[in-house]
Order: C-alpha cells, then structure tokens, then sequence
DNA sequence: CTTCTCACA
DNA sequence: TGTGAGGA
C-alpha cells in the first residue's frame, strides 16, 4: 500500500493538507494563506520536504479569518481574539482582560460605523434605482 | 508542485 | 492588507 503522495513521514490518522489543497478550499490565494501565517493568525507544520502541512480545522479557522478581515479588522486585533472564538468558549473567559474588552469595544464601534456607512450608500443606490424604474417605466 | 525574499500599491 | 517577480 501507498500512501498518497501528498501525506507527510508520520501524520497517519489526522487529515491533513497542504498550501495548495487549503487554498482551494478556502478560497485564499496560497500567498495570502502565508502572509497569514506570518502575521500570527494561522499555524502549520512542516513537512519532512519543508512544505506546510495544515490540519483540516484550518479551513473553519482561515473562513473565520477572512470573515473578520472583511468586518475591518486588522490582523493584530484578530490574531488577539481568534483563540476566545475557539469551540469551547468557556474556556477562555479567563484570559478576557480588561484592555481586551476594551479594545473589542473599540472594535465594534468602528464596525457599528461601517454598518452605518453602508446601509447609506445602499439605500442612496435603491434610491436611485427606483428613480431610473420611474424613468424607464413612463416612456 | 513547494519554498523563500524583496519590492511595491 | 495583499500581490508579483524570480530563484531554488
């Protein structure tokens, strides 16, 4: 029996993947999916060749990701509070400190004025969408 | 295919 | 924050 040639010496049981595989499945460009890495917010081992190895939670973990780097957070504040979003939430109500709380605070507000923001501009394009349907629709 | 660094918008 | 080039 052969092991597919994309399983690393020792990593029999857990799935595993590497840069290529995780960047389809996550929709990330393999670059990006290092840049990531190298900020802090995404882990990997290495291969007996020196190539990542990624675990099969990352696809969750790189989604989540993406989904606050879309909500405006910068890397330094997700890398902060990706580990409290973990599974067992309970957990990490220790590590809550007061600078943490004060900082997602912070955080939320800027998202509340994003949200703000857009709900603007969206009503400003229906708005005008209504007014063309107005135009085209009585000639 | 993977890795890395340097440079740049 | 994210990408492209270019080499190993």
């Amino acid at each position: 029996m052969l092991k597919p040639s994309h399983m690393c010496e020792g990593q029999s049981e857990g799935a595993h993947m590497r840069i290529g595989e995780l960047s389809e499945r996550t929709g990330t460009s393999r670059r990006l999916l290092r840049y990531y890495e190298e900020r802090g917010l995404i882990v990997s081992t290495r291969c007996a060749n020196g190539y990542r190895d990624y675990d099969e939670r990352l696809v969750d973990r790189v989604l989540q990701i993406r989904g606050l780097l879309d909500a405006g957070l910068p890397t330094r504040i997700i890398k902060q509070i990706l580990p409290c979003l973990d599974k067992p939430r309970v957990i990490y109500f220790p590590d809550a400190t007061p600078e943490m709380i004060a900082t997602l605070e912070r955080e939320r507000d800027r998202m509340t004025e994003r949200v703000a923001c857009l709900t603007r501009n969206r009503d400003a394009i229906s708005e005008y969408l209504d007014a063309v349907r107005e135009y085209n629709g009585q000639r």
